[in-house]
DNA sequence: ACCTGAACACCGTTCAAGT
DNA sequence: ACCTGAACACCGTTCAAGT
C-alpha cells in the first residue's frame, strides 16, 4: 500500500475521533493504513510531529475570521469539543509550539486593536490558557464517564456553558478594563 | 526489599524532579526502590493514581493560607515551578479529579467573601486553569532547551513574570468588576 | 521515492507462587 | 502482608533491504 502525508494525519484525526488520544498508536494507525510501522516514518518525523499536524487539523474546522475575542474564544471551544481529547492535543501544541496555534494569532491580531503588541500576545495567551484548560477538563470528564468511572449528569453540559461564559466574561472584562 | 506507598510516592516525586515525566515510568521507578516492577501495585492501583498522589505532594510545598487570590495564584505558580513538569502533572489531575487539587478549593473559599457559591467555584476553576496553562508553557519550553532543541534565552524569565501578572491582574480585575 | 521485515529498547499490568 | 518471576499485550523508532 502506499500513503501521502495528509492520507496519515487525516487518519490520525480519525482515529483520534474514534479511540482518543490513549487509542491513537503509530503501530495502530498504520495498521488502519494498510501500511508497516515504519512506513509513517517517512511522512512524519515523530509521533510528536504528527500530533502537531492533527492539532492544526483540529483547529481548521474553527470559525476563523471571528469579530471579537467573545466569539472568537466560543468558536475554538466549539472546535475543540468537535474531537475526543481535543483540548488535550492542541494543549499540547500550544505548549510546544505556541506560535503554529492559529485561534492565539488571531485573538493577538483582535486585541492589538486596543493594546500594545506585547499586551496583545500575553491578552491572546491568557484567554488561550483559560480555553484550552477549560474544554480539558470537560473532555477529560467525559472520558471517565464514557468507561464509567463516572455516572453520566445531564445537567452538566447546562453548567458548563455557564461557567465557560462566567470565566471567559470576567477575562474580557479585566482585559478590557485594562486597554482604556 | 520492601516499601511502603509514602516511599513509593516520594520516589516518584523525586523521579520527577530528575528526569522530568517522560523519564518517570513503573518499571524505572520500581529499580530505584529495588523491588520488581509488580510490586508496585501492591501499593497504588496504577500508574494514574500514583500520578494524582504526586500531584499533591507537589503541592505540599504550596503555601496555603494566602490572604488572597493575587498571592494564592503566584504562590502556586511557584510550587509548580520547583518540579520538572509539575504543571502537567497537576494538570492531568486537575482534569481528573478537580477536587482534590487543593489550590482551587483554597481559591474557591478567597472568592466566596465576595462571590456566590456557583460563581466562587468558576471563578476558582478560572484562575487554575490559567496558572496551569501559562506555567505548562513555560516548563515545557524549558525542557525544548534543555534537550537542546531551543537556543537558551535569559530574556524570557523576566518576560515570564510580567505576562504572568499582567494575565492574573486581568482575570482578578474582570472578577472583581463582577463581585461588585 | 516509498515500503517491508525485523529488530531494539522499552512500556503498564497481572498473577501464581513464594516468604 | 508483601514480594518475585515471568509472562501478556503492547509501545515508538530505526534501518538494511527490497521494488
Amino acid at each position: 500500500m502506499k500513503v501521502t502525508r495528509a492520507q496519515v494525519v487525516e487518519g490520525a484525526f480519525e482515529a483520534l475521533r474514534a479511540h482518543g488520544l490513549a487509542g491513537l498508536s503509530m503501530r495502530r494507525l498504520a495498521q488502519d493504513l494498510d501500511v508497516a510501522p515504519g512506513a509513517l516514518y517517512y511522512h512524519v518525523a515523530s509521533k510528536q510531529e504528527l500530533l502537531a499536524a492533527v492539532a492544526e487539523r483540529i483547529l481548521a474546522d474553527w470559525p476563523s475570521g471571528a469579530a471579537d475575542p467573545r466569539s472568537a474564544a466560543a468558536g475554538l471551544r466549539r472546535a475543540l469539543l468537535q474531537v475526543r481529547d481535543g483540548a488535550e492535543v492542541v494543549s499540547f501544541v500550544q505548549a510546544f509550539r505556541p506560535e503554529s496555534v492559529a485561534p492565539t494569532r488571531e485573538l493577538r491580531t483582535l486585541f492589538a486593536e486596543h493594546l500594545g503588541e506585547r499586551e496583545a500576545d500575553w491578552a491572546a495567551r491568557t484567554v488561550v490558557h483559560f480555553v484550552l484548560g477549560f474544554v480539558a477538563e470537560e473532555q477529560n470528564h467525559d472520558e471517565l464517564v464514557r468507561a464509567g468511572i463516572l455516572p453520566d449528569d445531564p445537567a452538566r453540559q447546562a453548567e458548563s456553558e455557564e461557567a465557560f461564559a462566567f470565566g471567559v466574561d470576567a477575562i474580557l472584562t479585566g482585559l478590557d478594563v485594562r486597554a482604556t
